[in-house]
DNA sequence: CATGAATGAGAATTCATTCAT
DNA sequence: AATGAATGAATTCTCATTCAT
């Protein structure tokens, strides 16, 4: 069991962080909003950055484990594929502000964003893997599978992204539905557009 | 024509903006590069923040201006998104700096920001029309014309950006070539990756 | 019988103050060089400048017996002046941790560092008493035995610190050999430097 | 010409760092005490260290030099000797405050206490070749001229500075006069202590 | 006696912006 | 038009000290 300060010192970082961005988020406000001192903050991470790595490093791996724990329920890679997208998307959901630091803070040259990417990577390659597997069995068809992962999560990551800022700075808090994404996705992947007669 | 000290200030305020974020670049770099002093850029400038959206809103728009160009030059929604998706991809290898900075500083509650989300639905939207526009000459078939443009849009442009950065820090420059990755984005645009038997 | 602890901190105490000096010298490192918790420095020790204090207090008094000791043993001047020259390059060369604080922290205007300087100038009235009782006997001819007494004090310190820092770094641990200092500063004292014909 | 305002933080630091040492001066001080804003300080100098180094190269150069303008008036060892003791002690009593930085500060494992020490050095050496060139000329005797120099630099230096730290506190600005010391210090390396019949 | 998590008052440093020249 | 020295508000990080266990 983490310590509880822990804990309270993560929830508020990730709001913080996710509202302002790297840059902007000030370890004064984040220590406000955890209601410790902001020494307390440095008693556990060794920096900023550390804390944010930490935040993220364990955002990603959550993003990750729930993948592979939904993928695992399922042998036919079609069917992983499908758990994938439905995954993904609704991790997106539900985590909003860990998605909008995974692709605000990915880019740049930075030691810890190269660390996120490292990270991303990994995950693009558990679709790889999946795409590899349904090319082996004959159920899927493409040219360049690695392209086609990293494609498909831009994909799924945007069109959530693209949902939630559309919404946001509604009266409303708009209770995000991953029905209508999940199915965008899926035609995407497993139909194209192209009208069949 | 513009004044030739704006356009140098331009050229090294993309470099440095896209380098370091915008958080992370200082105006002291900014001068440096251009080679002039720090307060030739306030003389043109009103503030940081106004030379870096001035250098966003004409990003955005180049890109818009490239994809409709393309565009054009078809009728058939069919061939106008096949053209589309070139342009894209081409304008992203071509404008990479921008293409970092587009995704990294799309997100984030700064007003500036909320104005780059604006520009950027707007793309979406021509895309949109495409999707709708095959959708009501009977070439295309989706359920959800708006999702299916943003996914679109992230599936183009993140492959782009993964393949920069999984390209940075080589050795020798990579000339990043479009062929594959809009192969990718085609195959998955108009015939989804299922097998067909 | 002092606590056993309390050895233990005033051990690591030395080492750590002598290698960064008072205000670099950190609580944390002590307690962790001592390996106890930082709670217990403070539960034997009022602050860090009282652990100091008791610190250099104990030092300058060590050196002070150590010199009384050795002056003791000689009855005329001449051999007492002798034996502290010995005794202090002697202690010196054996303390150095504490040589180097005694120099590096004797300045400044705080009161701990008034309460230094009242100890070292008693042991420099020890050298004057030396330097009179010389006089008086007829084996010393001197002007102003005070501030012969602090140059001899300076001497006396001086060749022994910049001993210790020029042999500083050096791979193989030195063996500091008190007889060439000794020579030097006995020679300086009863002959001076004029080639006698 | 240095820039005005350079010289004024110049002033204001030396006076500020002699008063309270390295670690104890503020930047904040130094800027009161200038009459400038604390950016204005880091628009001149790096950072604290880098304006402490400044100060002190300054002001041990500024030693050397007036030691070398003194020693060259005279051609024979002796009178250079001679020389160089009325310096030290003159410029020691006109810079009492670099005098305190320069015994406080020049011990310690920092770089730029090396630094520091390997100017001293520089200053040693000095001496030395004054009695180098003595012992050569048939004018001096001694067994070690290493180290009979650093005692003569101790002996010279303490002797002032003990002195400036017992007028301290006074309510009369004391005027401190060089001859007392300079006799002092002739005294015991022309003559030695022991009386002669 | 001993501990070590928590604190918060500072301190060094940064950097966008201004403005006199 | 252009400059660059000067500014000072803002921010990260440090660390001696406290105190509940």
């Amino acid at each position: 069991m983490r310590h509880e300060k822990v804990d309270i010192i993560f929830q508020a970082a990730v709001q913080v962080f996710a509202e302002r961005g790297f840059d902007q988020a000030k370890m004064d406000e984040i220590a406000q909003v955890a209601g410790v001192a902001k020494g307390t903050i440095y008693y556990h991470f060794k920096s900023k950055e550390d804390l944010f790595s930490a935040l993220m490093n364990e955002g990603i791996e959550n993003l990750i484990d729930y993948a592979k724990r939904n993928i695992t329920l399922y042998s036919r890679p079609i069917e992983q594929l499908n758990a994938l997208i439905h995954a993904h998307i609704q991790f997106f959901i539900e985590n909003k502000k860990l998605a909008k630091l995974l692709l605000a803070e990915a880019f740049g040259t930075k030691e810890r964003q190269r660390q996120f990417r490292r990270q991303i990577h990994e995950y693009i390659l558990l679709i790889k893997r999946i795409l590899d597997e349904g090319v082996r069995a004959g159920e899927f068809s493409m040219i360049h599978p690695h392209e086609m992962a990293s494609s498909l999560f831009g994909a799924a990551s945007i069109v959530v992204l693209h949902k939630i800022y559309s919404f946001e700075g509604r009266e409303r808090k708009v209770d995000l539905k991953a029905t209508v994404m999940v199915e965008t996705i899926r035609e995407l992947v497993f139909n194209g557009i192209l009208k069949k007669e």
